[in-house]
DNA sequence: GCGTGATCCATTGACGCCCATATAGTCCCA
DNA sequence: TGGGACTATATGGGCGTCAATGGATCACGC
């Protein structure tokens, strides 16, 4: 499997270290970056966070402004200065900087969501509740399209 | 990584001496320029600063316009001369000029931010306000872009 | 000699790396 | 099919190393 799929729920340390699931490691391995690539979700209080798929992924919205341009200068410096590069430790674990931690709420435990190329990493409390209003949209949505059934929830039931 | 990424803040000593961030010191060893290459940007109150791959961009930017040409001239000639290539001593510190320093305003604390290639030193305060306006014109354009539906953000599909 | 600056050394705290333990899930075999 | 051993994962803790910072010594030019 090379995509993240499901969540977990997993608690900090002391010294504030949290482990990446299993999983995720093995996504993040077959993908080949050393670390784990994370960043401050621009409109939502959490972090996206992934290997070289995801910074392919932003390297591709970047090159789509005019070198030099302002845009371009903006998106690149926003992206690159808010984001860190962590080191993951011999048993997979990340320490979450401050800012990061600050920027999703984030104390004593956190929510891993998989997002297929990338995951999110949120506050568990907080991510319940985007949980439950994202699903209520898709079921809307659903309904919308009537007998298509094109669109599945993005989560499954287990919590 | 080859890049210069996330953001730290250091204070100077009292000798106006400051640290380059260690995993900056990383990249510039690896780029291989001896010292580092730092200028006033052109249009912030904040100073580039990098390596060979620095110095390899100015001199593209410089080469658009035709030899001998009114702007080539005083493109080369701001750019050059304003440069200073700062000396990095055995712990990894460099001493910013006076110059610089004015024209970034910083007094006894800095921001690194990486920007990939290159990265830029800030006052603290400056940047969070700079970090602030550029994120909301990023969130902004982003918010533009998903509209489109020609390319997600990379903050994910769900609205 | 004195100021300026550069190289060297010292301290402190954070972080990386290693090992230990518990718990849960899986597999094997009787 | 039930039990038990085994494995992998999550978590806790100790310790050495490195980075950031401060200070001292040394070299040199004015």
């Amino acid at each position: 499997m090379d995509r993240f799929v499901s969540h977990y729920t997993l608690r900090l340390d002391a010294k504030g270290r949290v482990s990446i699931p299993a999983p995720f490691r093995a996504v993040l391995a077959r993908d080949g970056f050393d670390g784990l690539y994370c960043y401050p979700a621009l409109d939502r209080p959490a972090l996206d966070a992934g290997g070289n798929a995801l910074l392919k992924e932003i390297e591709t919205l970047i090159a789509r402004f005019a070198p030099y341009s302002e845009e371009r200068e903006q998106f690149s410096a926003t992206l690159y200065s808010t984001s860190e590069i962590l080191k993951v430790d011999g048993e997979g674990r990340v320490v979450l900087t401050e800012p990061l931690k600050s920027h999703a709420g984030i104390a004593d435990a956190v929510a891993f969501a998989g997002h297929g190329h990338k995951f999110q990493i949120w506050e568990p409390g907080r991510f319940r509740a985007e949980l439950a209003e994202a699903t209520e949209k898709v079921r809307a949505l659903k309904k919308r399209l009537g007998t298509q059934g094109a669109a599945e929830g993005p989560h499954g039931a287990r919590e």
